[in-house]
DNA sequence: TGTAGTGTGTAGTATATAGTACACACTCGA
DNA sequence: TCGAGTGTGTACTATATACTACACACTACA
């Protein structure tokens, strides 16, 4: 799914039930130009930067790592966290691309019921 | 470690047993001008882009995904397989963030031993 | 002693990124 | 019916990214 067609059916369907999410009033809550969040949308322009697809997932209470995703980036913090210890977490991912998401999310859980 | 500073010591290393070290070679072989990789051994300009910092970890018989992580990147393909699955893995690294490289290490091991 | 090779200073370039600013035509409710 | 609000077209801009090109002074060794 392609990051600004995504973007416009989310905001008009919260704009079923809520006027005040019309392209103009959410660019202005997000802090951009309405003639870029229309061009966003319509995909007339690249995806903006992090910091405003952030805006973008609280204002439309959606996953900010999912809309980064669909816009072909990688959260800053998950970046840094790869760049701390790069071959670990190199080796990991590598690891992990073909895994079954059963597989990653019983190995998230061990981590966190804290069995080192 | 500061990018630049690292690739001098090692390019500088390799050099005492290979003549064919000198900056001006090395960048030759890697296809950048040889001021360019002068400015970037100084730190007087930021690091290259990835391409180039691979072909830098080839010629000087590195890690490119540690040289990248010292240079503030993330390798491409990484970032690819975290945007397949964004939610997924953007959860599993914000969970390892914390643990001690052998429970990552163990993480890896399972998942390569396949008991999924 | 001269020339081949070394590192570096300076200037410039192309492309991408991340937007702003303003005007325009349309629509819809009071 | 008119004016407030809507989405969009066009033109521009500032900054960052990722380099090239050329000239210069120094060194080393044949």
């Amino acid at each position: 799914m392609a990051f600004g067609g995504y973007i416009r059916e989310v905001r008009e369907l919260r704009r079923r039930d809520d006027r005040s999410f019309s392209l103009r009033q959410v660019a202005g809550r997000v802090g951009i130009e309405p003639a870029y969040l229309s061009k966003i949308e319509r995909g007339q322009t690249p995806p903006p930067s992090e910091r405003t697809i952030r805006r973008l997932a609280t204002e439309l209470d959606e996953d900010a790592d999912v809309l980064l995703a669909m816009a072909g980036k990688v959260s800053q913090d998950l970046q840094e966290i790869v760049m701390l210890r790069p071959k670990l977490f190199a080796d990991l991912l590598r690891q992990l691309r073909e895994a079954p998401d059963h597989a990653v999310l019983r190995v998230a859980r061990e981590i966190r019921d804290g069995d080192w």
